[in-house]
RNA sequence: CGGGGCGUAGCUCAGGUUGGUAGAGCGCUCGGUUUGGGACCGAGAGGUCGCAGGUUCAAAUCCUGUCGCCCCGACCA
């Protein structure tokens, strides 16, 4: 096959348009891969669909490698299914909802555990009829409160998501494993770099979950590897408690003056200047910090939770939405403070002289929970509940006690990894693939059910595996490019090679017909500019712009039977006999 | 939700303070010259200046409101 450019229809842009900042949006829309049309929202040209039709393609053949059969099931989907499940309430803002003539509420789908569960319920009833691996590659919806970098984060994505369904636990773990080697092999294909990290199951249901992460500084998520092998996604990893200390000896709690310390350090320095330790100084981490958190349920409803955590570290919004889900985690406002007036801004603690301050038995009812690290025995500095007034050697398990546990301060290079194998480093990375055991949630709360050997009913239980092909373009343009533009593995490129006729000379643009079609018949898709009007330094920098690997330059030479076969991943042209040029094309990694 | 920036031709942007017939470069069309690194000459097409209201003889420009877009932040008590 081959395509003129001279018909294709794409317009490449001689500058950046001023609205993309990562390099694979810029690039993409420079290229004329794709065109934007709302925020979060483009539309494919025929480079950019070739592309994506290339990845779908390897992926289609490591699914049925994996014994997945394909389907396909609409965007536009009714409430009801997801309203079973109670994720209508759960997505809140974060799907599109719209309704019909008859004000019925429908929705564009975000995911589809709900509906693919209901088919296998109106389709199946025995356990002969499982395992059952079914997928399909399909436009996802979620209207994100902020899309961003092109196709790393839109509102419409191209998702491959597929659901297995097992009637039992061994049967689920076989079923994972197959789409998980399958992933692997999918992105050893595609040529990225993945590492699979142990991810948040969710507050609902689900046993094992992993993430395939592709380690890039502009990803959004954080995660945690050890040279031991332990790797996590920071929302899904364990602090290690220390030991718990005697509280025979520890000291009594002592109120203090702390005027003027509206911060952690200024209440350190406070310390170590009117009351220095005498084996060291106060640091950031003998302090308790009760952050102020209020949690909105899918419902409306509000809840204050106050969670102490050393004063060294941080809250990790994103791990306290993970440990929180479903719910929302803000940050306390001024109107959830004059709704507590029990609560001194800034001087909060568990314990006053008059008896616990948090906790649901406490006289505010305030949860309290507590970090980790906050054992029985540790001794605090830590706010008095009185205006300029913070408290010394105030020890957990005797002078307060919590209502649970919170892992939701940040997670830090060096902090132990829970496994034992050591310290752990901190990476950013994408998220392109995620693999799930659902468990039996949904077939519970759809009422998927088999009848097994004996004749009983048995919930099915289910996995769901999903993977961001159009978030895999983008990430393979982030990592394929230069200053000139894309360069694409010959994996996934629009086109197997780029034929350029460097010149108007008649006889030139015939040789390079014979080699266009020279290449074809290697089985090589070719895409040949024969644009005739256009000058050398044009068509060359086009094609440096669109990335196709392995380009063909017909120029001067050509003539004397010498062509140029370059490559634009290393930039060496070659200088080949016309003779030769098919085999130095197949010699080409 | 908060902060900042921006809405003028397909793209990148001037013009606005000082109101007076809407501009440039690139791209596009036609004619001619040119042809191995984004050529040149000439002639053209193309814009409700985001939207609404107001001030004014007159608004892209001033005022009010509104919508949209981009980026950053989302907490440290």
């Amino acid at each position: 096959m081959s395509t003129r450019l001279s018909q294709l229809f794409v317009r490449t842009l001689r500058e950046d348009p001023v609205d993309a900042e990562v390099a694979s949006h810029r690039l993409l829309v420079r290229a004329g891969y794709i065109r934007r049309q709302a925020p979060g929202v483009f539309a494919w040209l025929p480079l950019g669909l070739r592309v994506r039709r290339r990845i779908e393609r390897i992926i289609h053949e490591e699914m049925a490698a994996a014994g997945a059969q394909e389907v396909l099931f609409p965007a536009l989907l009714p409430r009801e299914p997801y309203e079973a499940t109670g994720r209508w309430e759960e997505y809140g803002d974060g799907i599109f909802r719209l309704k019909d003539r008859k004000g019925a509420d429908y929705l564009l789908a975000p995911t589809h555990e709900e509906v693919f569960t209901l088919m296998v319920k109106d389709l199946y009833s025995s356990y002969k009829d499982l395992p059952l691996t079914i997928y399909q590659i399909q436009d996802k919806y979620r209207d994100e409160a902020r899309p961003r970098a092109g196709l790393l984060r839109g509102r419409e994505f191209s998702m491959k998501d597929a659901y297995s369904f097992d009637y039992t636990d061994e049967g689920l773990d076989a079923s994972y494993q197959a789409q998980r080697d399958a992933y692997e092999r999918i992105f050893q294909r595609l040529g990225l770099d993945y590492v699979i990290v142990k991810a948040d199951a969710g507050a609902m249901g689900g046993s094992r979950s992993e993430e395939f992460l592709h380690p890039t500084p502009i990803g959004e998520d954080t995660f945690v590897r050890t040279d031991g092998g332990y790797a996590a996604n920071v929302e899904a990893f364990h602090t290690v408690p220390p030991a718990a200390l005697s509280i025979d000896d520890a000291p009594e709690p002592t109120v203090f003056e702390s005027p003027d310390t509206p911060t952690i350090e200024t209440l350190v320095a406070l310390a170590n200047e009117r009351h220095p330790r005498e084996d060291r100084p106060w640091t950031a981490a003998d302090t308790l910090k009760n952050v102020v958190l209020a949690l909105v349920a899918p419902d409306g409803g509000r809840e204050l939770v106050i969670v102490g955590v050393p004063g060294d570290r941080d809250v990790d919004m994103k791990r306290a939405e993970a440990a929180f889900s479903p719910a929302e985690v803000e940050a306390a406002t001024e109107a959830d403070f004059a709704r507590n007036p029990g609560l001194v801004k800034g001087y909060i603690g568990p314990w006053s002289p008059e008896g616990p301050v948090l906790g649901e038995t406490s006289f505010t009812g305030i949860r309290y929970l507590l970090d980790p690290r906050v054992v029985e025995g540790t001794q605090w500095v830590t706010g008095a509940n009185e205006p300029e007034r913070h408290v010394f050697s105030l020890t957990a398990g005797r002078d307060f006690i919590s209502d649970g546990i919170a892992d939701i301060a940040e997670v830090r290079e060096g902090d132990e990894a829970p496994d034992g194998s050591g310290p752990v480093e901190l990476a950013r990375g994408m998220e392109l693939g995620h693999v799930f055991q659902l468990g039996r949630k949904y077939a519970e709360a759809l009422g998927l059910k088999v009848l097994d050997e004996n004749g009983k009913l048995v919930t099915v239980t289910m996995g769901s595996y999903g993977i961001g092909v159009t978030r895999i373009l983008a990430a393979i343009a982030e990592l394929g490019n230069d200053e000139r533009g894309l360069i694409w593995p010959r994996s996934v490129a629009p086109f197997d090679v780029h034929v350029i006729a460097a010149t108007k000379d008649e006889t030139v643009y015939g040789v390079a017909e014979d080699i266009v079609a020279q290449l074809e018949a290697t089985g090589a898709d070719v895409l040949f500019d024969d644009r005739l009007k256009v000058s050398p330094g044009v068509k060359f920098g086009d094609a440096e712009l669109l990335g196709v690997p392995i380009i063909v330059v017909v120029g001067k030479g050509a003539a004397d039977g010498t062509v140029e076969l370059w490559d634009r991943r290393t930039g060496v042209k070659t200088p080949t006999p016309i003779a030769e040029l098919t085999e130095a094309y197949r010699q080409l990694p």
